[in-house]
RNA sequence: GGCGGCAUAGCCAAGUGGUAAGGCAGAGGUCUGCAAAACCUUUAUCCCCAGUUCAAAUCUGGGUGUCGCCU
């Protein structure tokens, strides 16, 4: 790092993340009205049109006149990965500081966070469609353990970093493999911190059990605002069940219920048990986060009290 | 009141003399192009007491609980 670069000011970068529910959108629109801030969604599913209810994107009314960035701008059916998000992300943090204004990334997806935070060199390939089209072939006729052996043969160590049965790591390794010099890399060492900007990074959290209370409440709210229509326009739009999008929690377990496979009553309780799973496997992510600020939200006290709290905190 | 069945982890459940399958829920974790996805790891001493036996969740007796049937 130059002495020049040291003296500099770095611009800063709200982040606001935590578990679903737990209070990251009120809490970032707050933030956005204090500083003159604009928001950028780091959200994989947030992303799309049609999808509101079950994501819970805040209404136009609640955003206040906030500017709201990468949210509600793909259809369903559209394709959206990490390394879009992380190319969008950094040029909106620009563009929202040469208008003099903060950026505030909110969101829980964590490897879109973790794209930003530390340095992830994403691997220049072709998405070839053929290519993953014969592996995905591959992997179903031939099974994962074949797979595997092939990633043996071409990448020891991406072979032992991903375990045979994550056939989905598996495909992607080989597809890295076959197209680019260089296999897929290694995540878990420790990884160049991304100095560029002075990130704040702000982790909302709550105690384990009055989070799940607040998980199973928010998906009464959602089927009480019309969760099961909202999936039933998607189908009839035509969106096929295999979607990205059409994974996420609450509409996978929809379309279930939907198609007649499960019982209404079974969908909601699975849609409420994978937002808590949800939320923990959230959790690791979070933690591996050193720099991370953690804000516990006493959940005896007033959701907007405690809220308007913690946005204080953000702000000092 | 009588007769019969059952009693194994938070739940479901296998195991009929040799040291507790499995599923679900829960917990912990992984992560470089589908990430709200995908994947990994993990949880008991078998209702209580006494007895038989080298050895009992498994056999015997008693107790307790529970379910069903009968009067």
């Amino acid at each position: 790092m130059s002495s020049q670069e040291t003296n500099l000011q770095k611009p800063r970068v709200f982040i606001i993340t935590g578990p679903t529910a737990v209070g990251k959108t009120a809490a970032s629109i707050q933030l956005a009205q204090h500083l003159n801030g604009e928001i950028i969604s780091a959200d994989s599913m947030q992303i799309y049109r049609h999808m509101d209810i079950g994501t819970a994107k805040p209404t136009s009314e609640e955003k206040q006149g906030i500017r709201h960035h990468l949210m509600d701008f793909l259809d369903p059916d559209q394709r959206f990965t990490v390394v879009d998000f992380q190319e969008k992300a950094f040029e909106l943090i620009e563009e929202i500081h040469g208008r003099n204004a903060v950026p505030i990334v909110i969101g829980g997806t964590g490897l879109y966070l973790h794209s930003l935070l530390y340095q992830l060199d994403f691997t220049e390939v072709e998405m070839d469609k053929n290519l993953r089209q014969k592996l995905v072939a591959d992997a179903v006729e031939k099974g994962a353990d074949y797979m595997h052996q092939q990633l043996v043969k071409l990448d020891v160590a991406a072979a032992e970093r991903i375990h045979p049965n994550n056939v989905k790591r598996v495909i992607r390794a080989l597809e890295v493999i076959l197209t680019a010099d260089e296999g897929v890399k290694d995540l878990s060492r420790p990884l160049a911190q991304n100095t560029d900007y002075d990130f704040c990074t702000f982790v909302l959290h709550e105690n384990r059990q009055s989070l799940y209370h607040r998980i199973n409440q928010r998906v009464d709210t959602m089927l009480a605002q019309g969760l099961e229509d909202e999936v039933k326009q998607l189908m009839q739009h035509g969106y096929d069940f295999q979607l990205p999008s059409m994974q996420a929690v609450g509409y996978k377990e929809m379309f279930r219920y939907i198609l007649g496979e499960i019982g209404y009553e079974e969908s909601v309780e699975i849609i409420k048990r994978n937002s808590r799973r949800y939320a923990k496997r959230q959790l690791t992510w979070f933690k591996k986060w050193p720099e991370a600020h953690w804000l516990l939200i006493d959940h005896e006290k007033p959701r907007e009290q405690e809220i308007k709290r913690v946005v204080g905190v953000m702000e000092q």
